[in-house]
RNA sequence: CGGGGCGUAGCGCAGUCUGGUGAGCGCACCUGCCUUGGGAGCAGGGGGUCGGAGGUUCAAAUCCUCUCGCCCCGACCA
């Protein structure tokens, strides 16, 4: 704990509880940090931070710079607004879709509103790293960012306008990066872990973002909107568009299986339609799917029992734009929606089966024209694909390809932080072009990573976590202020007390005195309600025995103690409230 | 972007179906008195273009059309 509190008077601290539940919100950081006056509406995933959320969010960001700068990251800041030619020399003024604000200035110049930073620092990096004296190098910031989500939720949960910590690590080479990105990995957990927050870092999807490695830090929630896998027995844990389930594989004795025959099919179409006409179970049959990848299409295989995972296929074919092919494109191939199939098919059709078809079982599969479908399809014998890769999505209850024991379980999580082996899609020839003269005076490409985390939601994951039926109960770690004095009354001598009190804890604690002319029963519900982790009451009935009451928001314990050791009582209580930092899930550096 | 829900005082709501009483209730807010261990009491008071625009009608919070905003589910998503 930092020395030196500060203090404040609740009559002067803008604070307007409201008593009931504003019927925009569900979530309960949502709940509480509204009704807590925490956070104000502007628009719709756009919110004012008040002056309770603001200190809160000062908390945070004084945590993730120790940490930061403890791994010898140095702080800038960059700008949001950003000339749209920085972002079309790395493409992604045309690879991202309408998230990116994009406006002219009043001489008609493009300009985004920048989502993230690479482009920027970059530059910077391009501008002053000429020679291998000048790497390793870490920048990084706490800024605005700003994207035009699809939809925004769960108040600070998932919004248009935030507050990101991005730092970017610049790096001789890939080994540099390696050694340099558990440290990175390490900083992650101790920030969430003073935040209060046990992360789940899982192997994650490098998305846009490029890159050949990324870990994304998860706080299990209901409320989150990222799905995850766990193993029941060993340590994989990877976001669901990335994690791969082992896939049980029938077998059918396939010297006795009669040659493919076709089978009339009117108006029968979906997996479920065809387990009723045929009578025989999911696995049995290939799903095939047509889309357009980049305006190219692409018919996907898989077997009956799978999805497709759009994301998995997407990263395989290095597709920018995946969806489902538009009827005219099916046209054009003479192609027939509900009777695709990868037997019989024209030889100039890119395919891509998921693993899942090469089971060697009898398969029912389309014919290609309307009406039809085959049975008796063998893999190999009646059709094969040149492109077999893992493109289903991993199922709950799936086996673990790591351990080859355990189970997969699907969970949901808040996205706490995200950290990227980025390589050189940015400093790459044909992008922002990076390189240095290495000790032998010969050029080299710069090797970067990138690493985020959301200020706001971080916020919002930390109710999420730490609240109860009352109000929130903050980590003493991020809490606005430590205590609150809540003086019962109005008695001299009593508000005496309760302010010679407030003077020799503000020393030491941020501490809030309960100044207002409220009954008892009003500043107790607000104090439980805005979370101050150590609440000190003082009362006529108390003083009278010469002591005060300590209770903890936590625990509910309730410590009566003599005046003249409060500082001591409250310091242990602090002690006891200091998150632990052992047994985090630390990488090796 | 698809599906669903909601817009009446700062917050929560009733009134809308079936048009017509002076737009109401609780909380919050202001003034005074009083009170103080879990959302006190009494008295007085301020606050509304009923989301917006157009239409129907003698008459619209209420019926019709359009529109804007917000929330939830899904798609999407560093």
């Amino acid at each position: 704990m930092p020395p030196g509190g500060i203090l404040m008077r609740y009559s002067k601290a803008f604070i307007h509880t409201y008593y009931e539940t504003p019927k925009e919100a569900e979530t309960p950081s949502h709940v509480f940090l509204l009704r807590g006056c925490y956070i104000y509406p502007v628009a719709a995933g756009v919110y004012s931070l008040l002056p309770l959320g603001h200190r809160v969010a000062e908390k945070i960001k004084q945590i993730i710079r120790e940490e930061m700068d403890a791994i010898d990251c140095l702080e800038i800041t960059m700008p949001v607004l950003n000339p749209a030619e920085l972002w079309k020399k790395t493409k992604r003024y045309f690879d991202i879709g309408p998230e990116l604000f994009r406006f002219r200035d009043r001489r008609n110049r493009e300009f985004v509103l920048a989502m993230t930073h690479e482009e920027v620092v970059t530059d910077i990096a391009k501008q002053f790293i000429k020679s291998y004296r000048d790497l390793p190098v870490t920048l990084y910031q706490i800024q605005t960012k700003i994207r035009d989500e699809a939809r925004p939720r769960g108040g600070l949960l998932r919004v248009r306008e935030f507050t990101m910590k991005d730092a970017y690590s610049f790096h001789p080479d890939f080994d540099d990066l390696d050694r340099f990105y558990p440290r990175m990995f390490n900083a992650y957990l101790r920030v969430f872990a003073r935040c209060g927050l046990e992360s789940i870092p899982i192997e994650a999807h490098s998305g846009i973002m490029g890159g050949t490695g990324s870990h994304e830090f998860m706080l299990p929630s209901e409320y989150g909107e990222d799905r995850f896998v766990t193993c029941s027995s060993c340590s994989y844990r990877a976001n669901t568009e990335k994690a791969v389930g082992k896939k049980n594989m029938p077998q059918d004795d396939v010297s006795s299986v009669p040659p493919a025959e076709r089978v009339s099919t009117p108006g029968v179409k979906t997996i479920a339609d065809l387990k009723e006409f045929f009578n025989i179970s999911s696995e049995r049959f290939l799903k095939t799917v047509a889309y357009s990848a980049d305006d190219q299409l692409v018919l996907a295989v898989i077997r009956g029992d799978f999805d497709i995972s759009e994301t998995k296929l997407a990263t395989y074919l290095k597709a920018v734009r995946l969806e489902l092919a538009p009827e005219e494109m099916l046209e054009k191939h003479g192609l027939y929606g509900g009777f695709l199939s990868p037997v019989g098919l024209p030889k100039n059709i890119r395919v891509v089966a998921d693993d899942s078809v090469t089971a060697e079982i009898a398969f029912v599969a389309g014919g290609n024209e309307p009406d039809v479908h085959f049975k008796n399809v063998l893999y190999g014998r009646d059709f094969s694909v040149d492109e077999i890769t893992d493109i289903a999505e991993v199922r709950d209850g799936d086996g673990c390809v790591q351990c080859g024991k355990g189970v997969l379980k699907i969970r949901r999580g808040i996205e706490l932080g995200h950290t990227f082996k980025l390589g050189t899609k940015y400093t790459a020839s044909d992008t922002m072009d990076v390189t240095y003269l290495d000790s032998g005076g010969k050029p080299q490409r710069v090797v970067m990573g990138c690493y985020g985390i959301g200020v706001e939601r971080l916020m919002a994951a930390v109710v999420e976590r730490w609240h109860d039926e009352a109000g929130i109960i903050w980590p003493i770690t991020v809490a606005p202020y430590h205590v609150v004095i809540v003086p019962i009354g109005q008695k001299p001598d009593v508000m005496t007390l309760a302010e010679e009190c407030y003077h020799r804890i503000g020393g030491k604690y941020d501490v809030i005195i309960d100044d207002r002319n409220e009954s008892p029963g009003v500043k107790f519900k607000d104090a439980d309600l805005l979370g101050f982790p150590i609440r000190v009451v003082v009362s006529q009935k108390l003083l009278q025995q010469g002591a005060v009451e300590i209770k903890v928001r936590k625990t509910g314990e309730v410590i009566i103690c003599p005046t003249s050791e409060l500082v001591e009582r409250i310091e242990k209580v602090e002690n006891q409230l200091l998150p632990n930092l052992t047994g985090l899930p630390f990488m090796d550096e």
